[in-house]
RNA sequence: GCCUCCAUGGUCAAGAGGCCUAAGACGUCGCCCUCUCACGGCGAAAACAGCGGUUCGAAUCCGCUUGGAGGUGCCA
């Protein structure tokens, strides 16, 4: 049988990373069984609409380069793709369940429901509906949808028994009936529950495997009852943890608390917008490459067969297998996506680098007036990010304010006395220096350090903080020189002397 | 509270009763390279949550405890 999976968000107006992860994973099961990987929009929560939301899901989904078979986008022979528009199909469901005695009408108000959800929660335990409609007779129910009552459609969960499901991650996962409610089905505004419509669309559009965050696997049972309801053939069930997210806890001035060995306390959370973690969209705009991006998080839950860690979405479509699957929640590590990040920049040939760095050079400093080749091939193996481009070489354009304390150094054996010293005597030899290349910078300082009898470092520490500012810089004193040009670097030295004369 | 699931270093994780004196990677620390930083090279510290069982033998199987995650919505 072909393979069908589906990845099926609802539409909230970004992609969290743990969506992507669940939907990567999805359509490489689909990929590696040369199956069809659909995506269906989950959209019957008609009060938490966002608008533009799907386009994001369509954008993320293209730039990640999960490309889908069905969709509403692309069609297919399944469709709608969007569940509000599927809308008509699923109340004859509901009412086949009726029939079956399987679900009934229930009528209760919110307000009478609320009431009973305190009160249960006040005496500690879990409310359970009471199946208060469940015993109208027909006539009344008739009666009631004569008049135009508001009803929604709830399941009947047998008061007694198992029900249970099978999930290749899990295994065998059974609950005792008497604590499962009789959950909404079809809503007062005649639109299915999520609990509803999943079993309905999976089953008519033909899936084979659903794939889906954790949070379903405590009602997959209710689903595999309904399943038997139908008289349906279950799906295999293969349920995905949560990605999470390690925080230190806070006080209200959002100092560290800690704990009695003077330690940070960690709290775990899931991933959250609000938090202000990063979504897919972020990380890209932050500098991240797709492809390690893919990379790190095909891995936070999932481990290959071998040693190796770089995989491409080709080979990854070859290789992705469900027992490689984790069992229990990851942390999202940002160190390790940014190593990922790092090695894939790396891996970069010196031209694309050059392009995709090229903008996040020109926003600290002027194109024009730089050798922006040079600055990339200096920056390539310094970039975790492309975002953290512009503060590495800003100092390219301005000088930045710095205290002399910078030109003591005690492993370059310098402090103030002896760079100024160095300065003086260097200043009028780069002076005379016509072909300011970088080779010739160098060769012609480095002829000369001997006579000055100190050892490189001694000359060439003060000479780059003379000219950068900085205690680290992407290259030394004879790429900053060179860059910046023979007028501007002996301005700048001339503005040191003065420095470390006052 | 109740229900379900999970539990190997700080993090991702390998591990299917003897191959475990527990792999690898990120991070951390040290050394080397070196005009700084980075890259690169070498090395180190660092884990089977606890307690009971089963077994000749347990990270691996069972139970309890603890910890974590999820559910308990006319959200998905």
């Amino acid at each position: 049988m072909e393979v069908r999976t589906r990845f099926a968000p609802s539409p909230t107006g970004y992609m969290h990373l743990g969506n992507l992860r669940t939907a990567l994973y999805t359509y490489l099961w689909a990929r590696r069984n040369n199956g069809k990987f659909i995506l269906r929009i989950e959209d019957t929560d008609q009060v938490r609409e966002v608008a533009g939301a799907v386009d994001v899901i369509y954008n993320s989904l293209r730039t990640a380069g999960l490309e889908h078979d069905e969709g509403p986008d692309v069609g297919g022979d399944y469709g709608p793709y969007v569940q509000s528009e599927r809308k008509a199909m699923y109340l004859p469901y509901a009412k086949q369940l009726v029939e079956k005695g399987c679900a009934y009408y229930c009528f209760c108000t919110p307000e009478r429901l609320e009431e009973a959800r305190q009160e249960a929660e006040k005496n500690g335990g879990t409310f359970k509906y009471d199946k208060h409609c469940l015993h109208l007779s027909k006539e009344e129910v008739q009666a009631k949808l004569d008049a135009g009552e508001p009803y929604v459609i709830r399941q009947n969960v047998p008061t007694t028994g198992k029900a249970s499901f099978d999930d290749v991650i899990y295994g065998h996962i059974e609950v005792d009936c008497d604590t499962l409610d009789d959950q909404v089905l079809i809503k007062a505004d005649g639109l299915p529950t999520y609990n509803f419509a999943n079993v309905i669309d999976d089953h008519t559009m033909g899936i084979t495997h659903v794939m889906r965050g954790n949070e379903y696997l405590s009602s997959a049972p209710k689903y595999n009852l309904l399943y038997e309801a139908f008289g349906w053939e279950p799906p295999k069930y293969v349920h995905l943890t949560p990605v999470m997210c390690r925080d230190f806890q806070r006080d209200e001035n959002g100092g560290y608390v800690l704990d009695e060995n003077g330690e940070k306390i960690g709290i775990t959370r899931k991933m959250s917008k609000r938090k202000g973690d990063p979504s897919f969209e972020d990380l890209l705009s932050q500098g991240y490459l797709v492809d390690a991006v893919i990379n790190y998080m095909v891995l936070l839950g999932w481990s290959p067969r071998g040693e190796e860690e770089f995989f491409s979405l080709d080979e990854l479509k070859k290789i992705f297998d469900l027992e490689g699957l984790s069992k229990s929640p990851s942390i999202f590590d940002m160190q390790k996506m940014n190593w990922f990040n790092a090695e894939y920049i790396r891996r970069l040939s010196d031209e694309e680098f050059y392009e995709k760095a090229l903008p996040w050079i020109a926003q600290a400093v002027d194109p024009a007036k730089f050798d922006t080749r040079r600055i990339a091939a200096l920056l390539k193996d310094r970039t975790e990010y492309f975002a953290d481009i512009p503060p590495k070489i800003g100092f390219l354009a301005r000088m930045p304010e710095y205290d002399i304390a910078l030109y003591t150094h005690k492993k370059m054996k310098t402090d103030s006395a002896v760079s100024l010293e160095i300065l003086t005597a260097v200043r009028p030899f780069l002076a005379g220096i016509a072909d300011w290349t970088e080779q010739e910078l160098h060769d012609r300082v480095m002829e000369w350090i001997p006579s000055t009898g100190m050892k490189n470092g001694t000359v060439l520490w003060p000479l780059r903080i003379a000219v950068s500012g900085l205690a680290n810089t992407p290259g030394g004193a004879f790429e900053i020189l060179y860059l910046l040009g023979k007028e501007e670097s002996l301005r700048r030295i001339d503005e040191a002397i003065a420095k470390l004369q006052a």
